[in-house]
DNA sequence: CTTATTTGTAATTATAATTGTTACAGATTT
DNA sequence: AAATCTGTAACAATTATAATTACAAATAAG
């Protein structure tokens, strides 16, 4: 996973816990052994990000039985561009990182400086672009995507979603078995 | 190096190869060796991003005694942005390969999609960004850094440009013995 | 037309970055 | 006190990228 991937996969978080948060106000924490299973990942690296997101005070962790993560904040307060900022923790999606042009040369001698101005518009337009989509709209989309309609009442959603991870869990069940 | 560090090498070759054809249009063919040594790596390094750029006509290069390559157009009609795609080959700034995420899952099933039509406004942007700069200016920029007023006659700027190149090849020189 | 030079690219090795895993102390609930 | 979960260190495995070696094909110059 690189930079991109791991805005990804928090994003992916960002939005289970949203889904928690908005529809089952009763299981808002949610463990990293859950979150795992849906990333299809191991639990650490997920607890690694979540570590980058709690930085940045998107998510709160507990410890102990019923612990987990939940979102910090309501979905549609939450911009893409904090989470991508949250896991970008180099400060550079256009990290220059050849090693030392030669000195003698008169491009290489100045062409990092020269680009540096370019490349930190370029990813602030990123940041820009991230920054016009909130959490909720993505939950949304993918509830949508997912057949369900998010302009019904938000209890039978609810429902659907309960129902949903029941049938998840039967799953998992029938495969230990 | 990742698709950033490919952009830099990329643009201090085109850079490289703008000098010659503005300053020193004698010797406007440079070989891989030369280019590997400015920018410190090893020629086949070059060769393999040289080839890029000729796929997308940006350079012109020829084989056999004093051959090498050549810039194909004038340094102030080459966008930053036609050098960026020439070596983003994937096609993608955020390439998304988390692998599968669990597919009974409601998020992992529909993230992806969700959040690609995003991730390439994101990109475009970005390309966006970079096609408002040129390369005249890029090579500009770095002579200025390398204290060349880039206002005086071309003929001085060129003569300047010979002696700094004999001054490298006499410290080479000087390395070996 | 032979020799030297340079490209173009395949094949391989080396290096670096990232992910996955194991392990365990510390926190919290019951 | 026992069980569950986080947080993080330490290490192994994997992957991606760069560097290197090697050599055929092209071209230039004598």
């Amino acid at each position: 996973m690189n930079i991109n991937s791991q805005f990804v996969v928090a994003t992916h978080i960002m939005a289970l816990l949203a889904g928690h948060k908005l529809y089952m106000p009763e299981y808002t924490y949610v463990n990293s052994e859950m979150i795992a299973e849906s990333v299809n990942t191991n639990p650490v690296v997920i607890r690694r990000i979540l570590s980058k997101l709690r930085d940045a005070d998107l998510v709160v962790s507990k410890s102990g039985p019923n612990g987990g993560s939940e979102i910090a904040r309501q979905p549609s307060k939450i911009k893409l561009s904090e989470i991508y900022e949250a896991v970008d923790d180099k400060g550079t999606l256009f990290h220059m990182h050849y090693g030392q042009p030669n000195r003698f040369c008169l491009i290489g001698g100045h062409i990092q400086e020269s680009l540096k101005e370019t490349l930190e518009n370029a990813e602030e337009s990123v940041k820009k672009v991230l920054s016009k989509k909130s959490l909720l709209q993505i939950a949304n989309d993918i509830l949508e995507r997912a057949g369900i309609d998010t302009v019904q009442p938000s209890e039978e959603i609810s429902k659907k979603l309960r129902l949903m991870k029941q049938d998840y869990e039967n799953s998992k069940l029938e495969l230990q078995t």
